[in-house]
DNA sequence: GACTAAGTTTTCCTATAGGATTTTTTAGCG
DNA sequence: CGCTAAAAAATCCTATAGGAAAACTTAGTC
C-alpha cells in the first residue's frame, strides 16, 4: 500500500537513532547514581526502576550490568543490585595512589608526543577553565568539576596509550560521585559545626580564597606539555595529584567518620 | 500442606545456588571467546548464542553487556555484538607500557606488606609453576599461562591497592586472549616457514631451552618479596615485565603482520 | 550502468507468566 | 516474654512470543 508513502515524497532525511534505548537507560541510571537519586547503599530495584523510567526491564538489566562492571553497583544474587557505598577512606588513598601511578607518566607522554591540536584543545580547557571561575554558587561548582574531569582526559588521551586512558576512565567516575556527595552533604547540613567545617574545606578547594589553587596547578602543567617539556609535566602532574589528595583527605575522613 | 516437607524431616543443609544462571552464562561466553569458538572479529548474534546455550536471551544479553564493559566485545547499535579483534602491535605495546607503571610499584608493595598467608600464596605458587614445567605438550603451556595470570594476580592483591588489582584483572584477560590465539595459531598453520618462526618464539618463551626463564624470573620476585626487600621486588618485576615484553613482541609483531 | 523503491532479514525492545529464593509475618511452644 | 518453625509475601530470575524499527538485499526503471 505505498498510498501512505507517496504522500511524504519529499526524500525524508532519515536520522539515525543517536543511540538505542539501552545507551540512553544507562545514562540515565549513571545520572541517577551522580545526582544521589539513587543514594550510595541503596537498594535499586528493577522492577520499580523500569516501570519510573516507563521501559521495560530488559534495557534496565543491560544497563545495571554494565554499570556492575563499572563498579558503580554491586549485584547479590538473588538478593538484588545495590548502589555501592561510597569510597571508603582507604579506597579513597588507593585511588590517588594509582592516579600517581598513571597520571604524571600520561602527562610526561603528552608532552612528548603532543601536536598543534592538542595544543589548541589543552588552551581550550583551559580557558573554560578561567570562565568557570567567574561563575558563582552552586554552577561553578559544576563548570570546575566538569572542567578537572575534562583536563584529566584530555591529558590521558594526548598521551596516546589507550589502556591509561581506559583506566584514567574507570577511576575517575568514583571520584566524581565523591565530589558530588560531598557537595550533596555541604549543603544537607547546614548549620553543623562539622559542615562548617567541610563549608570551609569546600571553600579551601574551590572558591576564592586559595581556590583558584586546583586551576593554577592545571595551568602549570597545560604549559609544561604545551612548551613539550616533559619533565615538568610529569613533576607538576604529581604535585597536583598530591595536593588535591591533600586537599581532600580531610574531607574524606569527616564523610567516612560520619 | 506439610506433608511433603515432613517427609524430609532432616535439616536440610540449604545449600545456596553458587551463581546465578546470568554470570554462568557470562563465565561460558567468556570461555567461548578465550576458546576461541568465538572467533575474533566474529558477529556474536543474541539469538543463536541463547538457542546453543540453550537459556532464553535475558541472561546472555546481561552478559553480553558486561562483557562490552571488560572490552572483550563491542556493540554497535542496531547491529548487533561484534568480538573485538585482537590487541594490535600498538595496543600490544601500550598493554605493556601500562603494566611497567603498575606492577613494578605492586611487587615493592607486596614486599612491604607481605605476611605469612602472603608468603606461604607465594611459594604454593612457586611450588605450582615448577610441577607444570615437568607437563608436556598442551597442557605444559595452559598449566603456564595459569600460572602466571595467577602469579600476577597475587602479587596485586598483596599491594594492597584494590584498584591497582582491579586494573590488571583487566589488563590479563586481553593478554590472555593474546596468548591462546598465538597458541592456537601455532597448530593450525603447522609446516609453514612463519609458522616454525612463530614456532621458535614460543619455544624459547616457554621450553627447555631459555624456557623457564619466565618461571625463573617469577622466581626472583617472589623470593624479594619473600625477603621484603622492596627494592628488589620492585626491579624485579620490571626486569620482568620488559623481557616478557622483548619475548613476545616479534610473535604479536608476526600475528598482526599476517 | 546507476538510482530509486519495495521486500526481506536482522536486531532491538516489550510484555507477561511462572518458578525459585529470600524475607517477613504469623502462630505455637517452652 | 522469648524463641523456633511454618506459612505468606515480596523479590528476583528465567522463558517465550511477538511487534517495531533499522539495515540489507533485490528488483525495476531511466
Amino acid at each position: 500500500m505505498p498510498s501512505k508513502k507517496s504522500a511524504a515524497a519529499r526524500p525524508v532525511k532519515r536520522v539515525p537513532r543517536r543511540s538505542v534505548l539501552s545507551d540512553d537507560i544507562y545514562e540515565m541510571i549513571k545520572a541517577m547514581i551522580f545526582d544521589h537519586e539513587i543514594a550510595p547503599g541503596a537498594k535499586v530495584n528493577i522492577d520499580a526502576l523500569a516501570v519510573q523510567l516507563d521501559v521495560s526491564q530488559t534495557p534496565v538489566r543491560e544497563s545495571l550490568a554494565r554499570l556492575e562492571s563499572d563498579g558503580l553497583i554491586a549485584k547479590e544474587p538473588l538478593k538484588g543490585y545495590k548502589a555501592t557505598a561510597l569510597l571508603s577512606l582507604k579506597e579513597f588513598n588507593d585511588l590517588f595512589q594509582f592516579r600517581l601511578l598513571i597520571e604524571p607518566w600520561a602527562a610526561e607522554q603528552a608532552a612528548k608526543l603532543v601536536d598543534n591540536t592538542g595544543k589548541t584543545a589543552l588552551k581550550a580547557e583551559m580557558q573554560s577553565a578561567n570562565t568557570a571561575l567567574k561563575i558563582s554558587g552552586d554552577d561553578q561548582f559544576q563548570a570546575l568539576t566538569e572542567h578537572d574531569a575534562r583536563f584529566h582526559a584530555l591529558i590521558a588521551s594526548i598521551s596516546g596509550n589507550q589502556s591509561v586512558a581506559d583506566s584514567y576512565e574507570r577511576t575517575h567516575c568514583h571520584l566524581h560521585l565523591f565530589r558530588l556527595f560531598m557537595a550533596n552533604r555541604l549543603h544537607q547540613i547546614d548549620g553543623e559545626s562539622r559542615a562548617k567545617f567541610v563549608q570551609e574545606l569546600f571553600d579551601e578547594y574551590y572558591q576564592a580564597g586559595s581556590g583558584q589553587l586546583a586551576i593554577k596547578e592545571h595551568d602549570v602543567i597545560a604549559k609544561a606539555i604545551i612548551a613539550q617539556n616533559s619533565k615538568a609535566a610529569r613533576t607538576a602532574m604529581h604535585a597536583h595529584i598530591e595536593s588535591s589528595l591533600k586537599r581532600f583527605a580531610p574531607a574524606a575522613q569527616s564523610i567516612n567518620k560520619k
